[in-house]
DNA sequence: GAGAAGCCTG
DNA sequence: CAGGCTTCTC
């Protein structure tokens, strides 16, 4: 007999109602191993007889998915699972990722200029010999050409060999010396204070404890070339006073060394601080927006390693970063705000092509890269704004709101973030409460709009959602599959990378299990609806939405507890 | 009638 | 994705 007789009259009326996930559950332990399947096939070909092995409480005269089926279909679905129909990858943990090369990325620069700060002061002080005492006016001529690097480094040696130190300088030098071990000392003790992580540790140890012979060759050399490097006219004109200072006036020598320490100590601070905006591009907008890095990586569990990299160069920083505002979409934002909103938008669209990857899947970044230009996300904030300033029915809520919002940054509306967040939230519940959806923006000022936005994008994924399930289970049966056994969902299917592209689509967020199971259920929900002509009754898909709501898992505490925007 | 949800459309 | 509309429920 045909194991496709759907238009079987037995079947027909006994299965009114009977979801798919019913069947589902009518599965390998009340059914011979070798069986074709499920309920459906089973059904089928032994008609009657097999109605008998239904349980007890798998009556199909419910509408309703009883959660004892739920819960015997998902078993079943997971033992099928187990067997192989679907493979499961797992990205790595995040947790195990190394995270030592941006570590390294932002620590070596810093580790650089205080490595020179920390030569400079170290060549003064541990140098008795010092000095570029005896350089001439004219180092090239006098030298015949050698490089004034070297020449630096021969200076200790020429005035070691012609004796000329004398003690009584010996001792005034060592004595103005002083205050230069003092700085360093500080200086060393700031840094040992401001830098407690490992690399820097590291680092530190080896550079702040390298040789005290080294004399003021370090010194010398890098200022020096730096001097030579420097294109700055000014600084070239600087340079040629002091140095002829230098050389006429033996006092100056300290002063002169002053400077150079003042100059290379300022530069060296401003580099650092240079270094850090430049190494963190979250910095260079916002400076009111919320949070910082380490609390905008909700899901660190699963992301991948190279966000997380960046994530713990951050950290490391220990400094608060602001987040961008790529898309300002508060409902309540006045215009002067709005039209700082704008340009702020137009900022960081303009400076996202030169900024590094984002640090996690929820980054403003990257939903600009990844999502859509920023010319469009410019434009779509700007619409949504104004139409929250428009449709808000409420001023004098949204009057306060505004002061709200004026007085907590944070909560300046919704964002490509929360969008993404909310995607990423869609894999575990379909259905989300409105409990749920605040406890996971939490970081969102509530209001009437930004509710019904946030339960209309659910709204929207949902839909896309059923469209792709209806879609597939029309294309199964259109390619005649005989029987609801063989319609399963795998990940490398085509209707998993076709969610997956729509809810993830950086692919950077691990998909639970648990989706794939959903997913199944519902494939197969809309073919057996489509398959007992269901479909031709308008509102058809709504035993199917019954079935669907009651499958939601509980969102996971990352969900919970970070921000997102 | 209000609100939620779905459908259709751009 | 969002707006407008319809349908349904309370």
């Amino acid at each position: 007999m045909n194991p496709t007789v759907w238009s079987n009259g037995m079947y027909s009326s006994c299965l009114n109602g009977c979801t798919a996930e019913h069947l589902s559950s009518l599965q390998p332990d009340t059914l011979p191993s070798n069986s074709e399947v499920l309920g459906v096939s089973v059904t089928l070909s032994k008609e009657g007889e097999n109605m008998k092995m239904l349980p007890e409480s798998a009556s199909c005269s419910s509408d309703d998915a009883g959660s004892g089926l739920i819960s015997a279909g998902q078993q079943e679905l997971s033992s099928s699972r187990n067997t192989g129909l679907l493979s499961t990858r797992r990205h790595p943990s995040p947790a195990s990722s190394a995270s030592g090369h941006h570590d390294w990325n932002f620590n070596s620069g810093h580790q650089a200029k205080r490595a020179r700060v920390e030569n400079i002061i170290k060549g003064m002080t541990s140098s008795p010999g010092i000095h570029c005492t005896d350089v001439t006016t004219n180092p090239h001529e006098e030298l015949g050409g050698m490089h004034e690097n070297e020449m630096i480094q021969e200076l200790p040696l020429r005035q070691e060999r012609s004796g000329s130190t004398s003690q009584a300088i010996r001792r005034q030098l060592e004595s103005q010396h002083e205050p230069l071990r003092q700085l360093r000392t500080r200086f060393n003790h700031m840094e040992g204070e401001n830098n407690t992580t490992d690399c820097s540790k590291e680092e530190k140890h080896s550079t702040w404890n390298s040789s005290p012979e080294k004399s003021l060759k370090d010194t010398c050399t890098q200022s020096y070339s730096e001097f030579e490097g420097s294109s700055s006219g000014k600084y070239q004109g600087w340079k040629k006073v002091k140095l002829m200072n230098y050389f006429q006036s033996k006092p100056e020598r300290l002063k002169l060394m002053a400077d150079v320490l003042k100059y290379e100590l300022s530069r060296a601070v401003s580099r650092s601080v240079d270094s850090v905006f430049e190494s963190m591009p979250l910095l260079q907008t916002l400076p009111n927006d919320e949070g910082n890095v380490e609390t905008d990586a909700p899901f660190q569990s699963s992301v991948r390693k190279d966000k997380k990299s960046r994530l713990s160069c951050c950290e490391n920083a220990d400094v608060q970063v602001p987040d961008i505002q790529t898309e300002a979409l508060s409902l309540v934002v006045q215009k002067p705000q709005l039209e700082r909103a704008d340009k702020l938008i137009l900022q960081s669209g303009s400076r996202a092509h030169h900024r590094p990857k984002p640090l996690n899947p929820f980054s403003q970044d990257s939903a600009l890269h990844e999502d859509q230009p920023p010319e469009k996300n410019h434009n779509a904030a700007r619409q949504h704004v104004l139409r929250c300033l428009q449709d808000c029915p409420d001023v004098r809520q949204a009057k306060f709101e505004m002061l709200d919002s004026h007085r907590n940054p944070v909560k300046e509306g919704l964002t490509t973030n929360h969008l993404k967040k909310a995607k990423l939230m869609f894999f575990y519940t379909r259905y989300p409460s409105s409990l749920v959806l605040k406890t996971c923006f939490h970081d969102v000022q509530f209001t009437r709009c930004i509710t019904s936005q946030l339960i209309k994008w659910f709204s929207n994924f949902r839909e896309f959602y059923y469209i792709q399930m209806e879609k597939f289970a029309r294309h199964a049966l259109m390619e005649g599959a005989a029987d609801v056994r063989s319609l399963t969902v795998g990940r490398e299917s085509e209707l998993f990378r076709a969610l997956n592209m729509h809810y993830n689509k950086a692919n950077d967020f691990q998909v639970p299990d648990r989706f794939v199971e959903v997913a199944e259920i519902t494939l197969r929900e809309f073919y057996v609806a489509i398959s007992m002509g269901k479909d031709r009754d308008p509102s058809w898909k709504k035993s199917i939405y019954k079935v669907i709501c009651k499958l939601d898992s509980d969102v996971p505490a990352e969900f919970k507890s970070h921000r997102s925007g």
